[in-house]
DNA sequence: TGAATGACAGAAGTTGAAATCTGTCATCTG
DNA sequence: CAGATGACAGATTTCAACTTCTGTCATTCA
């Protein structure tokens, strides 16, 4: 035992080194067990099943790129810088994990083959960002969108080859800076106001 | 045999029926030569290799939308219109062959991961029909894009989702046709001349 | 009494031997 | 002699026995 008690964060933590070090396909819960100490009965204590440990794992792991775009989100300047901030440091952050994590992005992309709950709210989280991004441009009059909730779909749609998982093989490509930009620049003209 | 001389488009229609059938996990050369009644060997006087065999029938295959979308291409009125009748074709071929033909679309699906000379000539293809139809909205002082041919793939790319593979799970789902339109108008914006 | 254990059944994964497949080539055939 | 064949080596896949894993739960422990 790691300590008199065993708490989800330990768990969460040594589930996260686990899958780091074997992958998701090698991974056990026993071996998560063995980690901290304990038998496997006592982590089960804590989360019903192995899919439900890797979700919260991967949500945590998710965590980190809300946190830090929602600084972006936040800073001021116009809408438009704005927006290329956000999804510039998104895709920047996806890279990151993608190169830094292998395993642990790996985990995440075998999440998103099974439309998991927790890759939704993720979706949704990061589509709403963008709409009160898009909302204030408009309040400001420096973008036209009649529907923002829309428009934020869009350009999270128009973008997704610069942040879902299937298309990670493509972002050490030499060129891939140059067409996210040229994405960016006829997404941030179609949002204009003319 | 099936008649006196065995011709390479024959060993492509005995090809494709039988990844039609067994798909590409389980189709084997020895399987297309049992089914034109010759011996597997004269199947590699026409062709180097089963992986070279596999990229001619997914090659043929996409010739189809090609020609499909060409006429779309040529065919009269405003460029933005034409833009949108392309993409909403190129959309709708992806979505018919993923449904009608499966077994097929996983045997393209399986060579676009491996990065193939065929896929990059279908992209490189799709991309160069997109420029003209960019090139005469220019022309037509209907469109402002200061570099047609880098456009032209912003576009692509900003459509990924609705024509690669690595999305055709998405393609069934309700208002799939609406986030189409949303990213479509989105970027039809992002071209006309303001 | 609430947390932890470990034995257990059925599911999933591993392993290694056997079968099949790919690609080559010397030989055959019309 | 151009085109087809089938035997062959090495690579890959299959299959079934065996191992390990998941998830449960009656029991133990503090």
């Amino acid at each position: 035992m790691t300590d008199g008690i065993l708490t989800r964060d330990q768990i969460l933590s040594a589930a996260q080194d686990v899958l780091r070090r074997y992958g998701p396909a090698k991974a056990t819960v026993v071996d998560v067990a063995r980690a901290l100490g304990v038998s496997h009965g006592s982590v089960y204590r804590h989360f019903p099943s192995k899919a439900a440990l890797r979700e919260a794992v991967t949500q945590r792991w998710l965590e980190e790129s809300h946190v830090l775009l929602a600084a972006v989100m936040t800073s001021g300047g116009p809408a438009g810088a704005r927006l290329r901030a956000w999804s510039s440091s998104l895709f920047a952050a996806k890279r990151k994990k993608a190169l830094d994590d292998p395993e642990l992005f790996a985990t995440y992309m075998a999440l998103v083959g099974e439309a998991s709950e927790v890759i939704d709210r993720h979706v949704a989280d990061l589509v709403g960002q963008l709409q009160e991004i898009i909302s204030d441009g408009v309040a400001q009059g420096e973008f036209a969108a009649p529907d923002p909730a829309s428009a934020a779909r869009a350009v999270f749609d128009a973008t997704i080859r610069f942040h879902d998982p299937a298309h990670a093989g493509d972002w050490g490509r030499p060129g891939i800076e140059d067409e996210f930009d040229a994405v960016h620049t006829l997404i941030l003209a179609g949002l204009a106001r003319r």
